[in-house]
DNA sequence: AAATCTACCTAACGTTTGTTAGAATTTTAC
DNA sequence: GTAAAATTCTAACAAACGTTAGGTAGATTT
């Protein structure tokens, strides 16, 4: 018994993998059931077996993300460094999210539009949360006298931004590890890149 | 004969810019050519006088943009200025495409997947052609002693990406105009956050 | 050995999709 | 005011879509 629901849970999880690199590749909007199941070596009609639809696929990759970020941004505040640290810590988890989670991230940052009405608004709920926490980081940090005297929103976002491009660009194939690259950026961006 | 053409032409205007918004606020996937057609209060079939298809619609808004971004490239490489001083008026430019058109931007940089097969690898061998352009002008500044020695390539990606966020964050009510939005980022990028 | 359960299948359903054909209507030209 | 041209309409198409119903083969349990 163990082992069959062990099987189901498996197959479930190789679904929401498959689904989450073809919406990567090709939008949620341009991958039809019938691709993913390709993908799969089986029906479109057997995976029902396995999900319920379509959008709840999408659900559960997106907020398996944003449950990610959120938790560790939770963890971040709880710990007792500096704010600058706790930004450099941020961007870390950050980057190797992308890394590690490349096409669900991916998918979570371009499809979530895609969302059905309500899951649309939670979603867009945990996103302000987390830009909210993030934003009072960051003012915490200027008041502290740790940070530039920047408009906190812009940096917010520019930070947040300025992460995106990972997903998209990083293979293993480009001889960068995770440490390497997140250790450039987090340069970048607290030391800027004029001489 | 002179205005009929004119009112040709406004009308398809008029559809690629109503299509621009309603892409960036459903997706081309999720955005029917009927509710396209409603927005400008008209028939689907209707539409089908002034453009090709779906996808055509797709193909002008993105190629127009990216053009847009190239041709300002160039204008920059030709400009008799220091390294840094390219750089943040790119940086205004991209900032200011966002403001001024907004959706189409938004469009071209989430659904340009959607293109069809040939005009998508038109559209990435632009896209390429744009970011090896910059990456070299970036390397042409830390040569130059301008920029300090970061990677080029996360340079480049991060300073591409960290401009991405204005275009779904701006708007008129949020006070801050171009300008101002313009000097923040560039201080963010140049200088850092780092106090 | 029989019964049950798991995991898939085939077939088909109703919708929605982008799009076309051709008629109707509005606008422009003379 | 009439003819021509420009623009939009209605109606319908075939294709693709997500999804459901019902069946089947194999494994597991009793």
């Amino acid at each position: 018994m163990a082992t069959l629901t062990k099987n189901k849970t498996e197959k479930l999880d190789q679904i929401l993998k498959e689904a989450a690199k073809l919406f990567r590749q090709k939008g949620f909007g341009g991958t039809s059931m019938r691709d993913l199941a390709a993908q799969l070596g089986m029906e479109a009609a057997s995976m029902y077996y396995h999900i319920g639809s379509k959008d709840e696929i999408l659900e559960k990759i997106c907020f398996e993300v944003a449950n990610n970020y959120l938790e560790h941004l939770e963890e971040i505040e709880a710990q007792k460094t500096i704010h600058i640290d706790k930004l450099k810590e941020l961007i870390r988890f950050h980057v190797r999210m992308m890394i590690v989670n490349g096409p669900e991230v991916s998918v979570t940052n371009h499809d979530w539009k895609y969302l059905t009405k309500e899951k649309l608004a939670t979603f867009k709920e945990l996103r302000k949360l987390y830009e909210t926490r993030l934003e009072t980081l960051i003012s915490a940090g200027i008041e502290a006298g740790e940070l530039a005297e920047v408009n906190p929103q812009v940096a917010l976002f520019t930070i947040l931004s300025s992460l995106r491009w990972v997903e998209y660009w990083w293979k293993p194939q480009r001889g960068i590890g995770a440490k390497e690259l997140e250790n450039n950026i987090i340069t970048l961006l607290l030391k800027g890149i004029e001489k």
